[in-house]
RNA sequence: GGGCAAGUGGUGGAAUGGCAUACACGUUGGACUUAAAAUCCAAUGGCCGUAAGGCCGUGUGGGUUCGACUCCCACCUUGCCCACCA
């Protein structure tokens, strides 16, 4: 039989129905192997997979394989991300359900997973928008209410006229909604948290755990979550009875704060206002800026705008007055939504004081450039310095006052030390169809009122026509919105948010350890037995909030006593992009390349040892149609080599008196061949490991071979089948193909033993030494490995060509590293 | 503005203090063939040289070292993430 076209497709659908038939991928509880779960990120089930899932998917499965046959019981199950709104807007779009639409999309998918060979247990296959897991999505949600985690708040969203609906940041472009184009305004609306940030020390200092986690994504995350270490300072408003408690992290610099600033949606902002001579063009300046979407309030270089409120403030450390501005570059939402201004030493400040007039004064000198003026400054002076005009502080660093001046105000009871988070609680409300229904009734004599487990899962309406028009399509949905309070049976409204879908990932790995369970969310047995997941493949876009919504969950799931571990992923790797021409492939850059035409010409095999060779996985790849072609002749080279060459019966445990040098030298590199394959795959240096049994393959080729030798054929025999095991968690396929060849008639390849490198074995008698003149390659000596440096330097000085380099010239040092080099110093 | 990563032949990449360019793609030449495909063999960083060989060479400039793609400092470029965060 030729490898070809045809005969790859008929081998690989003949060895994926083995794999099913005899349920080799079933995970169970196996008290006498070591347990090892491998996951990759589930996929929103768009339909067809693309090169990012078959890159994703096929690092993993070359863990789970290689975990497999070192003798671990794998987990390895897929399932999808299942709501979401692409599949409302296919419904819009096909006139269709976005149920139907989805789980056709998920037939399509299995099929086209199953066609790559992942070695996934798919009797635990599932789909978050099954009513069987989303009643689960409910009941934690319920939990969390129980436990104050889950709350409801007004607050100010992005919000679409034309739609009626809210959008996430995301989907405003240019201030505009990105389906119909119009102008995005702000809007109140009252909706569910998740009170992530009852748990931001615990995020933060358990990221200290994770060493096994790219440093990127604990830096993202730890940037995410924010903590920063200042003073709230309590500045008294002149004449009244109210405090504005401002927060600062540069402490050293508030005997230069000139100014006061309210985010225009400050509390105290209509107090201080009430009856000032610019009251109207106040109130209008605050109208405006509420107008505003997010993210042109956001972005920083919009020019600053504000106004005065005519009302002064004291200045704790110094008591002087100073203004009270309203401004759009405070944020309500961070810190205390107001600061102190200190043009000289804040550059944002320094912009604004110098469009409005205000007063700025230099609190801190540079050392080497202790002649600062406020009249010639250009810009804020935001380093370390000097203080001055500051009272008993003058002359201290500022990095030593930032302490000493917060120790002094919370003495002096003008301040207090605080931390404060960047890290928001989580919105979960969507207006919109294809989600977890939130269960909540709300009543009139018993208020909001939890939809009790017995009654759960709250289903989501069939045949709902969704238009993308007037609003969420389930309050338009009376069946659904009138119910029964289960309380006082008094007529009540039912929630018709449904939840953000980040929340059906946040735990679908403790799913799948028991993905059937219909009495609890997961068996806790089992998932003490499979948890925590020990590799955990996924894209970098996932680094914030995917990962840090699943610590959060399983920190509350430890607090429930469902789990007794703090994080849910011991290894993380994140996978590089797939580019095209140099720009990530896409469907809306149309550069995408179907991996199932690929498949279709050289069949899964090829495509899965393409892209693992082609980059390291945590790096960008440039796909490039051509490579594939050398993953084709490579898996034809070992096809032919398997059948050419390959004898059966032959005794291949040869020892090593039986062999000559050549013999030593192939059996020596096939131990090498193991040895780096292995340590390669546990590193994910899935290339390396690929080039290394490449060029195993060329020495196979080289290797002298005499007709009728039966310690020869041994040899041969014994590098094929090591090869062959090698190539099994790359190419599952043929290995199983040409396995069956070394008459393993019945079982698996994944049941044979991942082969051991014998350290004995990879002891040369010979080594190369290369020798240098002040650093520089001028010669190789092949020399018996139990030189003494006094033999080699001897040897290396006799060496004509050294003499010539030498010339003559004295030996300042001689350097030897024993096996690798002499270095002459001269 | 802040954080992080990366920069090596025509291309993807290898080497993480010790032979720069492993492995592969591509290209060129050769074998086989009526021919093509496939396969196999050989060559393949630049410059100088008939050759032996020499010199240069890992974004740029400096430094450490016997020795630097690798470590340190500064800069340039690209990519990603965050960003009026006080």
């Amino acid at each position: 039989m030729t490898y070809n076209t045809h005969t790859i497709k008929e081998l690989e659908e003949k060895w994926q129905k083995f794999w099913d038939a005899q349920k080799i991928f079933k995970a169970d509880q196996d008290a006498s192997k070591p347990k090892y779960y491998c996951l990759e990120m589930f996929p929103y089930p768009s339909g067809k997979i693309h090169m990012g899932h078959v890159r994703n998917y096929t690092i993993a499965d070359c863990m789970a394989r290689f975990k497999m046959a070192q003798g671990f019981n794998v987990l390895h199950p897929m399932g999808y991300d299942a709501f979401g709104q692409p599949a409302e807007n296919a419904a819009i779009k096909h006139n269709t359900d976005p149920a139907k639409w989805t789980y056709a999309c998920m037939d399509q998918m299995r099929v086209e997973l199953k066609r790559m060979g992942f070695s996934y247990d798919w009797n635990r296959e599932l789909a978050t928008c099954d009513k069987e897991y989303y009643r689960w999505n409910q009941w934690i949600f319920t939990k969390m209410m129980e436990r104050g985690l889950a709350y409801k708040k007004t607050s100010s969203v992005n919000w679409c006229p034309q739609c009626e609906t809210t959008l996430a940041n995301e989907e405003v472009i240019q201030d505009q909604c990105w389906r119909c184009k119009t102008e995005v305004t702000q809007k109140d609306l009252n909706q569910w948290y998740l009170k992530i940030t009852e748990y931001n020390e615990k995020l933060l200092e358990d990221l200290k755990t994770l060493e096994h986690w790219p440093s990127r994504v604990i830096a993202m995350q730890e940037n995410w979550i924010g903590k920063s270490y200042g003073v709230d300072m309590y500045f008294n408003v002149k004449d009244a009875e109210e405090t504005i408690t401002v927060f600062t992290t540069r402490p050293d610099t508030i005997f230069g704060a000139t100014y006061v600033v309210l985010a225009p949606e400050h509390p105290l902002v209509d107090g201080l206002i009430q009856g000032s001579a610019d009251e109207d063009k106040i109130r209008a300046f605050i109208e405006k800026v509420g107008k505003e979407s997010k993210s042109l309030r956001m972005s920083g270089d919009q020019k600053k705008e504000g106004t005065f409120t005519g009302r002064y403030a004291i200045n704790p450390v110094n008591n002087e007055a100073v203004p009270i501005w309203i401004a759009d570059y405070v944020l309500m939402d961070y810190g205390t939504g107001a600061i102190m201004a200190v043009p000289t030493h804040d550059q944002r400040d320094f912009l604004f004081a110098t469009e409005h007039g205000l007063a700025k004064r230099i609190v801190i000198q540079d050392a080497k450039n202790s002649d600062l003026t406020e009249k010639d400054m250009t810009c804020a002076f935001e380093e370390e310095g000097a203080l001055v005009n500051s009272g008993q502080f003058d002359g201290v660093n500022s990095r030593a006052a930032i302490k000493s001046i917060g120790e002094w105000m919370e003495q002096e009871g003008a301040g207090k030390m605080t931390v404060h988070w960047r890290l928001r609680d989580w919105l979960i409300s969507r207006q919109r169809y294809w989600g977890t229904p939130i269960p909540v009734i709300y009543c009139e004599a018993c208020g909001v009122v939890p939809v009790p487990e017995d009654q759960l899962p709250v289903e989501l309406p069939q045949d709902i026509k969704i238009t993308g028009e007037g609003g969420s399509p389930l309050a338009q949905c009376p069946e659904f919105v009138n119910v029964q309070c289960p309380k006082c049976q008094a007529d009540a409204r039912r929630e018709t948010d449904t939840m953000a879908t980040f929340f059906d990932s946040s735990w679908y790995y403790l799913r799948y350890c028991s993905a059937k369970n219909d009495k609890e969310v997961f068996d806790k047995k089992e998932a003490a037995y499979w948890m925590p997941v020990d590799q955990y493949i996924g894209g970098i876009e996932h680094a914030i909030l995917h990962l840090l919504y699943s610590r959060f969950f399983t920190k509350f799931f430890k607090d429930l006593g469902l789990v007794d571990f703090d994080e849910p992923f011991v290894r993380l790797l994140t996978q590089g992009m797939v580019l095209k021409d140099g720009e990530v492939m896409s469907k809306s850059r149309g550069n995408t390349v179907d991996p199932d035409s690929i498949i279709a010409r050289y069949g899964a095999d090829s495509l899965r040892l393409c892209i693992l060779f082609a980059a390291p996985p945590e790096d960008q790849l440039e796909w490039n149609d051509n490579a594939v072609d050398g993953s084709w002749k490579f898996l034809s080279r070992i096809w032919n080599l398997v059948h050419n060459r390959y004898v059966d019966g032959v005794d291949d445990n040869i020892t090593k008196d039986q062999m000559d040098q050549a013999d030593a030298d192939l059996e020596r590199e096939r131990n090498v061949t193991i040895k780096k394959v292995t340590e390669d795959i546990e590193k994910y240096k899935f290339n390396t490991a690929i080039s290394s049994m490449m060029i195993l393959m060329n020495s196979v080729d080289k290797y002298k071979f005499a007709e009728g030798s039966a310690i020869k054929q041994g040899i041969l025999n014994r590098v094929i089948k090591t090869l062959v095991i090698l190539l099994s968690p790359f190419t599952p396929h043929m290995s199983e193909e040409l396995w069956q060849k070394f008459g393993n008639k019945e079982k698996s390849i994944i049941a044979s033993p991942w082969p051991i490198c014998d350290e004995g074995a990879l002891k040369q008698e010979t080594v190369q030494i290369i020798a240098q003149v002040n650093g520089k390659l001028r010669a190789k000596f092949q020399v018996a490995a139990s030189i003494t440096e006094a033999e080699v330097k001897e040897l290396v000085l006799a060496d004509a060509k050294i003499q010539s380099f030498v010339d003559g010239k004295p030996l300042r040092r001689f350097i030897f590293i024993p096996g690798k080099l002499a270095n002459i110093v001269i």
